[in-house]
RNA sequence: GGAGGGAUGGCAGAGCGGUUGAAUGCACUAGUCUUGAAAACUAGCAUGGGUUAACGCCCAUCCAGGGUUCGAAUCCCUGUCCCUCCA
């Protein structure tokens, strides 16, 4: 959520930026609800006010032993006008409040401009793309030949966009979790943490996936609606919702393992062969909680922390700075990582690490004590996949395949193996 | 499955219809004292919003949402969460 004093003042300057980041503004509609609220406001609380003062009044003649029936006459009609301004009041509330809701983050000055991910701009390269003297073969026919990776029996079981793992395949995919936890606990200063896989509608509108994309989640049937999570960035960033932290507690790094459910609404058709695009998959999510002059070099560093993952499994990849039209609802900068798939002959994002400066943190109204001025703050959070699991898991195949079908694993996910070199049938 | 108890400021914990945004303690901040620190003493210390050039004034909030009342932290209803006992 932006600033709402910013709306006000400045509304022709919000309606400007939001068009950079494909949202439309009504200034006029805006500005003609923000007039009414303004003077329902202030005459609603003028009553409410006098209301006050008067039951004060009656209750000290009441303790004088005065009669009081004259104060109660004076009283009478004030209730049915207050009644009914106080609810008109919540009407206008609550449609500037939609307008506030429904409005994305500003972007950052040097996010450029672009409809789509062909206008995203590549920073750097990193690693050397494996060479094979045949076509390489993709994590599907790897996956199948090794009979590790099954999409007809997880179509039984639960239907398309799913898969099942088994033996040496599954323990990959859990190494590399492993591994990825480790690192960045013992190395980069993460605090491991557990949360729920349902949350409620408030850690939801908290970071922004609602009220605007309910669509791209699973709900769950019943009176209570919770919903699977589609990243753990919810329930961590969850965390600090309602809090007041002090200095010393920030800056919050946390790590968390969890699994991730996505409808993938309106991806009909695309990425439907292989583990790229599932409903359900397994990521290992960064989130930092830092203060706001913090958060540029948070997003940095965090963005670093996803790269050393790749970089220890020397996994080719670039990074890219994701331009104004493919940059997220709630963030105000995006690097994606892409990792390179010699099975597709391309690069697939693997991480994405956002900078949301105050606009999660508005929503879930998490702020921390500025000692220097007594006052609250909001803070900033900065989240990124660190990576996500089931891609990487891909990647290491195609990377690491070799020409007789088998797998090398790398030096790092090793210890996590069971020392073994190499997958094979 | 059954029977109760509870949710109050950063924390603990009073209040159970009326000058209560809320006693008290702890924590925190500043001052006095001290060579310095500690202790002791004194003072300050919730959040959000409206309005104002500013000082300030005003409104809302005692789990959430409804209701009763001139007036609700306090009474009633619904929900959520926590705890204890029994099975």
């Amino acid at each position: 959520m932006l600033d709402p004093q910013l709306l006000r003042s400045e509304p022709e300057q919000v309606k400007l930026a939001m068009q950079r980041h494909g949202a439309d503004l009504d200034v006029d509609a805006l500005n003609a609800l923000e007039t009414r609220r303004k003077a329902i406001q202030v005459r609603t609380q003028t009553l409410q006010n006098e209301r006050n003062t008067r039951s004060k009044s009656i209750g000290i003649a009441k303790a004088n032993g005065e009669d009081i029936q004259p104060l109660l006459d004076s009283v009478a009609q004030l209730g049915d006008e207050l009644k009914a301004l106080e609810a008109e009041l919540n009407e206008i509330q609550a449609s500037i409040h939609a307008i506030q809701c429904a409005l994305p983050n500003r972007l950052a000055d040097d996010v450029p401009t672009g409809n789509d991910e062909a206008q995203n701009v590549e920073l750097r390269q990193w690693g050397q793309r494996p060479q094979f003297d045949y076509a390489p073969k993709d994590h599907v026919d790897l996956g199948q030949a090794l009979s590790g990776i099954n999409f007809e029996v997880a179509a039984k079981i639960a239907g398309a966009r799913f898969v099942t793992l088994s033996g040496p395949l599954a323990r990959l995919q859990r190494a590399l979790t492993q591994f990825m936890l480790d690192t960045h606990t013992e190395k980069h200063d993460y605090q491991e943490t557990y949360v729920p896989y349902l949350v409620n509608k408030d850690s939801l509108f908290g970071t922004g996936q609602l009220p605007k994309f309910e669509d791209d989640l699973f709900k769950m049937a019943g009176d209570s609606p919770y919903y699977l999570i589609p990243t753990a960035e919810v329930p961590v960033t969850n965390l600090v919702r309602d809090e007041i932290l002090t200095s010393e507690q920030l800056p919050l790094k946390f790590v968390a393992h969890t699994p991730c459910f996505r409808s993938e609404a309106g991806a009909y058709g695309s990425d439907m062969r292989g583990m790229i695009r599932q409903h359900q998959f397994e990521k290992v999510e960064l989130v930092q909680i830092v203060k706001a002059e913090e958060s540029e070099q948070a997003h940095e560093q965090l963005t670093q922390h996803a790269e050393a993952i790749l970089q220890a499994l020397k996994l080719p990849y670039r990074l890219m700075l994701l331009c104004s039209g493919d940059t997220g609802f709630s963030a105000c900068k995006t690097y994606d990582l892409e990792v390179w798939l010699p099975g597709q002959d391309t690069y697939r994002e693997i991480s994405s690490c956002s900078n949301f400066n105050d606009f999660q943190a508005r929503r879930l109204k998490a702020r921390w004590r500025n000692p220097d001025t007594g006052k609250t703050e909001l803070v900033h959070t900065v989240n990124g996949s660190g990576l996500a699991v089931g891609r990487t898991l891909i990647a290491v195949m195609e990377n690491y395949q070799q020409a007789d079908g088998s797998i090398k694993v790398p030096d790092a996910l090793k210890p996590y193996m069971g020392n073994i070199d190499l997958i094979r049938t």
